[in-house]
DNA sequence: TTAGGTGCAAACCCTTTGCTTTCTA
DNA sequence: TAGAAAGCAAAGGGTTTGCACCTAA
């Protein structure tokens, strides 16, 4: 992992930046918009929360273009995916903040996040047995928040 | 979760006929197909696996019974979902074996599984400080197995 | 006999793709 | 100016649902 570090928007746009001009891409309005909507936001965004997002500054910008754009920002570890409950996916700024994990309420949706750099010690320590080289990870703890709780 | 202890298929068979009628409903000849191939398998089974087996031995069951089948043993814990890479869900049995993580290559898809018990007592006790009561987790690691390091 | 279950096909939802037009470098 | 990206709509893949017929209790 070893992604520890605020990095600011701006500092994450030059990174996307970074990474589109090594692989011969280009860097458009489109993307710079749709990584800072992303990588401002502290939530877990739906495709649908962050087409909105992006389609009210640009309503031109299509479903298509986000999807291939957060694919540009996971692969460059700007961007974290995850599927709680799952159907859609979810999206959240991978440098705005420390890795943490998610325990997910299955009665409201509610997602608490916690983090907890024991467990990831031992993750290090069950990878480097299992000489497996982690490149990212995702806990998701399933069950009753205290107020759905009977 | 609480889970450990061996069930042979017979009383895996036992807890969902119990189940079943608690909830006011009915024991088919599918469901005990599905439940037993689905239990007396080690693998994560994809929809298209299990399909393929039970097809095998009733070809006149469709997917929609598979997927039906499977949600009941979801719901009375005979079996565990995950989403690896994701686009399908894939099942295990949840009593043929103790609980167990997985570390997923993304090179070549192996999946390799791991148990860790201080890792679940940690989640216990981060579990308890936020009151939260889990019910499942699953933790997946992504990255190279051994093979696939350049 | 009476809900509930099954099977089939159609519907759904999320995501990806093909193609033409637009724009970055 | 060449080649990548956007935008649209259509295609895809997995999962769910509606409905007529069947079956467990």
């Amino acid at each position: 992992m070893g992604n520890h570090g605020q990095l600011s928007t701006e500092e994450a746009l030059e990174r996307l930046e970074k990474h589109v001009s090594e692989k011969g891409l280009r860097m458009t309005r489109q993307r710079r918009l749709i990584a800072s909507i992303m990588l401002e936001s502290d939530d877990h965004l739906s495709i649908e929360q962050l087409y909105l997002s992006v389609h009210s500054r640009d309503s031109n910008v299509g479903y298509a273009t986000i999807y291939r754009t957060l694919k540009l920002l996971t692969e460059c570890g700007l961007a974290l995916s995850s599927h709680f409950g799952d159907g859609a996916a979810r999206f959240e700024s991978a440098v705005a903040r420390d890795h943490h994990d998610h325990m997910i309420c299955t009665a409201c949706d509610k997602i608490i996040e916690f983090e907890n750099e024991e467990i990831e010690r031992l993750q290090e320590k069950a990878c480097d047995e299992l000489k497996f080289e982690m490149t990212y990870y995702c806990m998701e703890i399933y069950g009753l928040c205290e107020e759905c709780q009977d």
